[in-house]
DNA sequence: CTGAAAGCGCTTACAG
DNA sequence: CTGAAAGCGCTTACAG
């Protein structure tokens, strides 16, 4: 809350040095390797304490090149799996003390290419992107150029791209075998007909499982368009129950908070006429009548492991150097998927 | 995803003029009032497109010494008022060429007051706050810097400073008359401990609707802690009903929430046994068993004035200016205000 | 161990 | 209508 912004200048009268030491001061280059008499960068430091220095981040960028900022691109910043990401990566961004421009996609490849023209316009030092259908070639073009770059949530194929992605097969299985375990035979999967990597890889959990346990004739994958969901989902909600399906498995939040909404309109009680399991938590089941068994993201995680890598993408010269981190998922049993029990209240 | 950098010197050199009339024209001072030969600003364009020329921020905010950035620090950025405020804040912010800084004070003073001064450290141009408990004396403090300012969805009183609010004693009226209309006289009201003038005036409308009904014996308001909602919540709204209260109007949507959670715990059927208003919408109540009955806000309004006083705040010198803008709540009527209907399902 | 100086890319008063 | 030049605050290679 100053007045006059003090600057290096400042400094450096007051304290009766030039601006090139106190700069270097400034920077804690102080230790071993560096110069400086420790009584002068003592004087220094108090002086700047004491007029309330606070480095002038544009002149600083300007000089060096860097900006400290970090663009993150994730399909819907609204979305709590993405919402609580984005906080994450915006604490752990600021011990480096980089800040943080978010964007949302919303699943849309135009949109998407003007975000990163944005934020590389800003002149965001890297970039975390949650890749959407159709992006690939806005990808591979953008994982061309020198700009540090990594993939969250999704990735692509045959690309050296450094990634943060969930074990989404092994989530699949963990989510079958809770059904199975319950006696469930007929499964159906209700997914989107996006082309995603964590789509398809929860999609190939769930068939391999159904294989496995030979229930194959049983399965059905049903693939929704990301647009005018809930008309979808009551059809096709409907066709598995006259299937006699025994269970659902949603493949993301917002499919299972439609889902439970069409079995409302519906009027069909879980888990008494139909088991669930879902992907990710969501402030939407907490009213819900029953507690939602789902499928946990490690959540912090994402969000430090992708600032841990974005950060040393920047701080390496060689950008050929690429790193997947694939975390793991966890079950959360809710009463969604016991069957045969009464309702809450 | 250029690979060098196009600059202003760059542009000249090839269209054969100075950096400075490249400039002029790249800042749009083309019209009437300016000088620069049509012929030529339209080469300079035609170059700047050609080469793609995008201006680097961090010399043009040195320059200038203004960012174009604005901070804006709500409570609660994972609340879905405050996060659906945020993005109406960031669109009309964009089309003013300007970024958005957000940061969440967690109701906390010392926090709201260390995101202040890291805003600041940014170089932002304006503020943007929403005060929380306790934080009188840090606004007061940043109203007297001559960095313009404006409050939102909450005042200090006797401070001039711009304000975007909703007209809280109002919305509180609303919700009473809708369920004096049902027949309900036994209305209580949950709100929070902690000083805020929304909450305020919104105890006003109620206590002022109570009064003018002759129902002023029935009156109680409940003010819970900030903290650990949950368990205050169960023990108050089991006082509620015991006294034979006949509504329940909550001050917040997380009070909302909470509040419907523990009725659901009390196995207390909405609207049958109480009925319920609330303020604001949440994802949450998509899967309640019965529609809420809520006041509803002007999100995209309050995204709207915020940047435009703010705005225009930044681009006058008289800092004396200030407007405060009122915006009007409407009521939604749902399920749960309706006394002896049935369940939903 | 320390200082003088160049220069990052831009804006803008000034001179013509 | 146009250009030369100063300067925003900082970093860093260079000279001492």
């Amino acid at each position: 809350m100053a007045v006059h912004k003090t600057t290096i200048k400042d400094i450096a009268n007051k304290a009766g040095v030039s601006i090139a030491l106190v700069s270097f001061v400034m920077n804690n280059k102080i230790g071993r390797n560096y110069r400086v008499n420790a009584e002068t960068a003592k004087k220094i430091l108090a002086v700047a304490e004491e007029l309330n220095y606070q480095p002038n981040n544009a002149a600083r960028s300007l000089r060096s090149g860097r900006s400290r900022t970090i663009g993150v691109i994730v399909s819907d910043i609204s979305n709590p799996f993405f919402a609580d990401i984005a906080r994450r990566i915006e604490d752990n961004a600021y011990k480096y003390n980089y800040t943080v421009f978010f964007g949302s996609s919303d699943e849309n490849t135009s949109k998407l290419e003007n975000l990163i023209d944005v934020m590389v316009n800003k002149g965001v030092d890297g970039l975390v992107v949650v890749p959407c259908h159709g992006s690939e070639e806005v990808i591979r073009k953008l994982a061309e150029t020198s700009l540090p770059l990594v993939l969250l949530d999704r990735t692509i194929s045959d690309l050296d791209v450094s990634n943060v992605l969930l074990n989404n097969k092994k989530a699949a299985l963990l989510a079958m075998d809770c059904l199975i375990r319950q006696g469930c035979r007929r499964i159906e999967l209700i997914s989107y007909s996006m082309s995603l990597s964590n789509i398809a890889d929860r999609e190939y959990g769930y068939q391999i499982s159904m294989k496995a346990h030979g229930f194959g004739e049983y399965g059905h994958i049903h693939r929704l368009r990301f647009k005018d969901i809930s008309d979808q989902m009551i059809r096709v909600l409907g066709e598995g129950l006259s299937r006699e399906a025994e269970a659902f498995v949603f493949a993301t939040n917002t499919l299972a908070v439609e889902g439970l909404k069409a079995l409302n309109k519906m009027n069909v009680i879980v888990p008494r006429d139909v088991a669930v399991v879902g992907f990710d938590d969501s402030e939407a089941f907490d009213l819900y009548y029953t507690t939602l068994t789902h499928i946990k993201q490690p959540i912090e995680q994402f969000g430090y492991e992708v600032v841990e890598l974005i950060v040393k993408a920047i701080n390496q010269k060689d950008r050929s150097q690429c790193t997947t981190i694939v975390l793991n998922p966890e079950l959360v049993e809710g009463n969604s998927s016991c069957r045969h029990v009464k309702r809450l209240f």
